[in-house]
DNA sequence: GTCTATAAAGTGATAGAC
DNA sequence: GTCTATCACTTTATAGAC
């Protein structure tokens, strides 16, 4: 009579699930030292002890918070990189082809931007940014749960496509590639300035999509043989 | 027989000079909530209540501390800016020469390069990259304290470098340029998994550079007559 | 300008009844 | 699982002597 599904009914993942998504909500917004358990119980309508009991301790919250993120951004990011995975498998000299490599990595780098421009990225960013710079146990669960399959998929289309290049220097490629795209992100504010927006809207994204589509097509003429 | 130099020698300007110094290096290391005035002032050697007594309080320290950082930053890529301006103000048809624009913008983008990869910056980024997002009154300080002027630069250059291509693209590819170095910053951490390295020394910073220069070229390659 | 001392208001964590 | 109540501690800010 036992389900092995687990039941998200129970009274104690309702509260967990509260907890967690405001949780979610509240780190994105202002980062970890400014929550205080306290006002996240009351927004969660939870009591303040159940945080502990369920988390352990603000630093298990934290880390919770950590897989919901990497879960949320990881099922965004699939259908491109299910995409790009299929185009690699297909393999053999020519592969799938140049068409049909380039048009897999427009549209892995497409699902990026409108992750990065989305406002919903508005607060889990930070969180991500702060871990790519002093890495905890929790960025493990980033670079596992996507972006580790993310650069290398990055990686291989761009070392395929370039032809005669070191696989080395096709990550560093890569990197540059995903600079590109976060720096609508991470220099938000300095970007809206300089173009004199009010925001990035699905308008711009669509111009910012057509500049990083020109640009993949200049860094990735094929260099060799 | 005054002077209109400012004196840095008071009692008073020396404790302002130590908790500046002290709470420039806190902020950028742990950021501002867990910062306390309390340990700030054991490390300046002041007395706490002196913290108060010169900024007001701790947000008013937090805006003198992005006075700081600005002027820092300013001064390090300021022979590249200078550089660029002077190129950009021999004007005229064709300007200074293809060689000459391009070598130019290359020293700029080295110059920030060198910022970004520098440990020193550690620190500082992380607040740069919060005001980014969640922008401030500190904010101001920074665009008008070198970001600006900076990427006003790199899009006056990729416009004259490209030729035909509208002002708002040459904006919008200045932009993808800044986020090419930016990468090695803010998605250090997946960006040393990914190339399976421990850290970004001179001998690494030299080939990113190369990757960038690379880039650049094929980027700024002219489209139009 | 500098200090001591302390006020006033949080914080995360947990014991123990239900 | 959920609650109340409270502990032990830290925070910023300031009053007042020198």
């Amino acid at each position: 009579m036992k389900t092995l599904v687990l039941d998200h009914s129970t009274r104690g993942n309702l509260t967990r699930d509260a907890v967690l998504q405001a949780a979610t909500a509240a780190f994105a917004a202002d980062g970890y030292d400014k929550v205080t358990l306290r006002a996240l119980a009351i927004q969660a309508g939870v009591n303040q002890s159940l945080i502990g009991y369920h988390f352990g301790n603000k630093q298990g919250l934290y880390q919770a918070v950590f897989v919901a993120i990497a879960t949320h951004i990881r099922a965004r990011l699939d259908p491109g990189m299910a995409a790009a995975e299929a185009a690699l498998d297909r393999t053999g000299p020519g592969g799938a082809g140049r068409d049909d490599d380039f048009a897999v990595l427009c549209r892995l780098t497409d699902g990026l931007l409108d992750l990065m421009t989305d406002p919903v990225a508005d607060g889990w960013a930070q969180l991500i940014i702060r871990e790519q710079q002093r890495p905890s146990d929790a960025f493990g669960i980033l670079y596992n749960g996507f972006m580790g399959r993310f650069l290398g998929l990055l990686a291989r289309l761009a070392e395929r496509l370039r032809g005669s290049i070191t696989e080395p220097e096709a990550r560093l490629l890569a990197c540059t590639i995903l600079g590109q795209i976060l720096a609508f992100r991470v220099a938000r504010a300095g970007v809206l300035r300089l173009m004199a927006w009010s925001e990035i809207d699905k308008t711009r994204t669509a111009a910012i999509r057509a500049c990083l589509h020109r640009n993949l097509r200049a860094l990735l003429a094929p260099t060799g043989p």
